[in-house]
DNA sequence: GCAGCGCTGGAAAGCGCTTTCCCGCCACGC
DNA sequence: GCGTGGCGGGAAAGCGCTTTCCAGCGCTGC
């Protein structure tokens, strides 16, 4: 059943020019071909229904149209918005997107980054929140600079610190804000859902609300710590709920981990906002359907795919970029004075 | 900078041994190595770091290890949703997953699946749902042939009638089961938030939905049409609320026009389930944090997607094989008594 | 004792494309 | 008239693999 592929060298004969030509007027080198050959060989390519291999010509070529994107979970609406921004701009460039998920397992997003330097990648954007954990991050670079010496760039969304380009959201100082105003409302006593602790993102958001506290004069807040997950927020809101804590208000590190929480209070009884307010950090999209609407710090997450796509496409210097993306706090229903 | 990339020359020159017998014991071929050459080659593979060069296996093999997956928009739950069972599958295969989304635009399908051959991909899956657009269809059908006889498989989600494997949920089904439910509760009118009218899946639930108020004996519902979107849901809402209709119940085909359509019914103050009960289809994981929590009929998404891997990936005979999975009713607080 | 077989290793022919290099041609300038 | 360039076209050498085909070798079976 399966006929043969169409070949760049059928479709020579066929016009009756050379295989240097053909490829020269199917790919618009910089050499220039006759009008008349080149109008003959657009005309056969199309009736034939040429179509390109693509590993012959990456393999010719030495690179591919192959862009990598790894996430932790494509169905957090995180990655996916940031996923959605990475696509479009990939796709608009002619590129083709390779979506990797990890799982949130470090030593996948090697393995993955390896794959991906089997194919040749052009590029890579890594948009999973590094650990501190010291050897999976060595493999990790050690990875990355593989990946680079083969010529190919690597980006990440939301971690420096490892050479590469960089997109980083305003965790540190998105946090401090989203705490001042909390604390602006009256609050006194806050706790924190903090991811895991070996999370830079968790980590930085979670520096940021501390300082934040401080800065308004209020007591440190009491942190139970948790997946970054939305299951991960619900099992923490059920923790600080027994720990018998008198915070009033409570900020989980993301907003995802903030939905599982909403959904522990009110299993609980406990009413948002009048007996305990809450806020998230990121404002993914499904936000704007929940009730009581989520306070949240705004980061513009498909714009960050697509900034952190277009640093990976753009050849840039070899000085690491980094590009940092503010957070704006959003004060809605869920946060109520005090 | 770049250094040159390790090749299988390398390592067999390295190893002492010919380019066929590292080939050879590098991937596993059918054709047997002393235990000897086997170990020096692996051992020196593992010192130089090589990685062998995905796109000159492909040209080899005349064959990839890509799996092309085609969705509309990767930030609709729906659809990352399946993509990550699709990725689950694919990766545990050892294959590598490519996305590409087309913005619910139809030729943008065809283009997808045409470059996804270029690359030689071993197999598709196309998670879009189809319209009824005859001209858009006959492309597409043009394009899934040309990929099927350079012998890549396609499976379809959610659509039948193009001759490819496909997961079929059951719309019509589901919409019919859910609709007498409803009229369980006692409901008398009922409207219908449709997506486009030339959605297939859209049509499908409706069908469904109508067959079961008429075994019922409750009248057709009022029915209006919007974009299968958030907003989608959120414009025909308020559509039905200017029109003054009686209905008691509102149906939205999709749990995510659901959400939009509650957010419109919360700003126009009309309660529900008191005012009016809704209903969405799919059970998107987001469900979970809603307020009051959507009644609709549960798909198994993410499971879709993993057939619909498995059925690619499978050689499978020549028929076109259809998976069925069934819709379970989920009534919960969004639906009332009337 | 030897044809024949099974098995392992290597040489080499591709896979479909890009790109270098070379060749012939023409327009020019002296 | 002839050397010079510039330019369009083609031959062919790869790109890094896989796989066929063949050579050699130690055995088995008659």
């Amino acid at each position: 059943m399966s006929a043969r592929q169409v070949t760049l060298a059928e479709v020579a004969k066929q016009a009756g020019v050379s295989l240097a030509t053909a490829s020269r007027v199917l790919n618009g080198s910089t050499r220039q071909v006759s009008e008349e050959l080149s109008e003959r060989v657009l005309r056969t390519a199309e009736e034939l229904g040429y179509v390109p291999n693509a590993s012959a010509q990456a393999l010719a070529r030495n690179s591919s149209s192959l862009v990598g994107l790894v996430v932790h979970d494509i169905t957090d609406p995180y990655f996916s918005c940031i996923a959605a921004g990475v696509t479009r701009v990939a796709e608009e460039a002619g590129l083709v997107v390779v979506l990797g998920t990890t799982g949130r397992r470090p030593e996948r997003e090697v393995e993955l980054l390896s794959t991906l330097r089997a194919h040749r990648a052009r590029a890579v954007v890594l948009a999973g929140s590094r650990t501190t954990d010291r050897a999976a991050q060595s493999r990790l670079a050690a990875e990355i600079d593989a990946f680079t010496e083969q010529g190919g760039r690597v980006a990440c969304v939301s971690q420096a610190k490892l050479g590469t380009d960089t997109v980083v959201p305003g965790n540190r100082a998105g946090g401090r804000a989203l705490a001042r105003e909390l604390a602006a409302l009256g609050h006194k006593k806050f706790a924190v859902l903090g991811g895991p602790a070996d999370l830079v993102v968790a980590r930085d958001r979670l520096a940021g609300f501390k300082a934040g506290l401080a800065d308004a004069g209020v007591a440190p807040p009491l942190v139970i710590n948790g997946a970054f997950t939305r299951d991960g927020g619900y099992e923490a809101a059920l923790e600080l709920l027994a720990s018998k804590s008198r915070a009033t208000c409570v900020f989980a590190v993301t907003d995802v981990m903030a939905m599982g929480a909403m959904a522990a209070l009110r299993e609980r009884g406990v009413r948002v906002p009048e007996d305990m307010s809450i806020a998230g950090f990121d404002d993914i999209p499904t936000l704007r359907d929940t009730v009581p609407a989520l306070s949240t710090v705004r980061l513009p997450l498909e714009e960050m795919g697509e900034i952190a796509a277009g640093l990976v496409l753009d050849a840039g210097g070899d000085e690491a970029r980094t590009v940092r993306v503010a957070g704006e706090v959003v004060l809605r229903a869920s946060t109520g004075h005090n």
